[in-house]
DNA sequence: GTAGTATCTGTTAATGTTAACATGCTAAAG
DNA sequence: CTTTAGCATGTTAACATTAACAGATACTAC
């Protein structure tokens, strides 16, 4: 490829007017920017950025480090980021670590390799944790997504895992349920404890003892957990009568098995779900959800992290959380039960 | 951030001997290989990817782009791509085109600019252009996916859109089906132009002459595409009996307009699909489509990426174009019509 | 004993770009 | 007519790393 030396060469002038007319430097002359203009078409020259990210310490590169792009939760995120990226002259390297702490970490040191400008991370433990501690070490700005960690001082946007399953639960509770099963993701994820969190609130006001066997965590946040332990639950000798799925992954493997069982909902069974499973809201709205707005929290978190890029040397504000209240969409996945018989 | 320098000087060697550790050189003894990596250790370095690549012109990354990460037929191949590109020590940089052969323009030099290794792209325009002509006269490895480009000597992988539409027709025919709606996407993307073919040439062969007006095309395989065309469909004097969905989303929009009109699947409209609608397939296997393996075709576009970036120099053998045969999975979306009344 | 080979380490130059400074030139201000 | 300022260009060094070569030492083979 041409280096701008030979574009300078083929210009007949030096390196620096042609790096100076790739900057848009003011201090250029009509005639030989048209010149230099020229020879680089005929070159067909692409600038390089490694050689400018060396010099320059700026790649204007983000690094998203999400559990998995195959969850459309996080693919909305992706591109709340990406959009807000691109406006400002940014792009980002994708990173999945399927919940793995281990992968995660090897993805922060390869990002920090690649001299990223900024790291958005969805951490996979709620833990301060070697990978967290490299960042900040390097100074790097970090902005964390959807579930946050322990005493780190760090910006963290985020929907209020807490108050959203409480007021799933506390309409459950509404509806005269006092058995209902709850499938979160693994115990060290944030949402997954606040989830469950706010779930024991709501049943605890609504003084009902809780039956420590129908909270199931799963490994990852999957299809297959919500599957098989709705199963599991389904075949207790006193089953739930309403179940809470605790993602949208969750929510699509509670629904596969309830219609395995050849269950009715919401005649035999009540359903809800943290966060909308969206080609079914979308074709048949039937299931009552809390929906957070992944959208926003991509644009939000990207711009944050732009903002403490930009403002690195300056004496930073303070760091936030910023939480977005999600929404109770009440439809037609649970039934009011009568007294108990 | 610590340099290889500042390691060398805490470990009383030369740059040299850091770097020999750094890559694993046999040629560095026992012990100074641990006092250099005690110093690293130390010193939290992190080798510095810009610099190793502007040397070894080499930067490990993969460039994909994609019309959008919103749709999960992209995202699975995402994931493909990711995961063969990091088994094989890769990452991937992201870009969404929303099938804007602009937007398309601007990334493809964007990754040059970054000296990525190689490029996967779905293109937006069949025909070449200059983002195309671009990565070719650098001599970048580029494999094409989902979509070819007329006349173009480039490896390309993707399922065969026109024996999938072919096959859906034909089907619909034989249940007496004569009257068929089907909803694409642009006209420039080749996959529409072939879904289409497909479509045409079942009607031939069963001598149906070809309404004009039931073929739609949209701006881009978006679930508003499907939604706003199945409704106009319907409303027509003469409507289809049944409607071909060109891609997941534009299914989604017409299940979602079918919804809003009151009808009945498969009583009133039968539907298919090119293309399953994950969450829906599992949840309520209803839809009778074609089905493609996306994450397949991540792989495979992956592997032979780097099969070409890994044999650059040695003499190439013809670019290849890979055809998946897409898989017609019949369920319950349609229905037999009687004789015409 | 000498040549040859393998191991270990260092020196110098190169990668493609920009920062910082230097050098002329022209035109305006006094 | 000199001084000053602004413009247009060039020169040199720096960024962090590796390639290529060059020594030095130690061991092996004849």
């Amino acid at each position: 490829m041409a280096t701008i030396k030979e574009v300078a060469e083929r210009a007949g002038v030096s390196v620096m007017t042609v790096s100076r007319v790739i900057n848009n430097s003011k201090y250029v002359s009509q005639e030989t920017r048209k010149r230099v203009e020229q020879a680089m078409k005929e070159l067909g020259y692409v600038p390089n950025a490694l050689a400018h990210g060396l010099i320059t310490k700026k790649t204007h590169v983000l690094g998203l480090i999400i559990s998995d792009i195959t969850n459309p939760f996080f693919t909305t995120i992706a591109r709340g980021v990406e959009d807000t990226a691109i406006k400002n002259g940014f792009n980002i390297i994708l990173c999945n670590t399927d919940e793995d702490p281990e992968k995660e970490e090897r993805y922060i040191e390869l990002l920090l390799r690649k001299r990223v400008d900024g790291i958005i991370l969805s951490p996979s433990n709620c833990n301060k944790n070697n990978g967290i501690s490299l960042i900040l070490s390097k100074n790097v700005p970090l902005v964390l997504i959807d579930r946050c960690i322990k005493g780190l001082e760090v910006d963290c946007i985020y929907s209020d895992s807490f108050s959203g399953a409480y007021e799933l639960t506390k309409y459950l509770i509404g509806l005269g349920h006092s058995r209902i099963g709850i499938i979160v993701g693994p115990k060290r994820i944030s949402t997954a404890i606040e989830r469950v969190k706010g779930y024991r609130k709501a049943l605890n006001e609504a003084h009902i003892s809780i039956d420590e066997s129908l909270i199931r965590w799963g490994e990852k946040y999957s299809r297959e957990d919500g599957y098989i332990n709705t199963m599991s639950l389904l075949k207790m000798d006193n089953p739930p009568t309403a179940i809470f799925g605790g993602n949208r992954l969750i929510t699509v493997g509670v629904l596969k098995a309830i219609r395995e069982l050849r269950l009715k909902i919401p005649e035999d069974i009540s359903v809800v779900s943290f966060d909308e499973v969206e080609d079914i809201s979308v074709t048949t709205p039937f299931l009552t959800v809390v929906s957070q707005n992944s959208y926003a929290i991509g644009i939000i978190a990207a711009e944050w992290l732009l903002k403490r890029i930009k403002g690195k040397d300056k004496p930073l504000d303070p760091p936030q959380n910023i939480v977005l209240q999600p929404e109770l969409i009440i439809r037609e996945s649970c039934r009011a039960l009568e007294e108990v018989r």
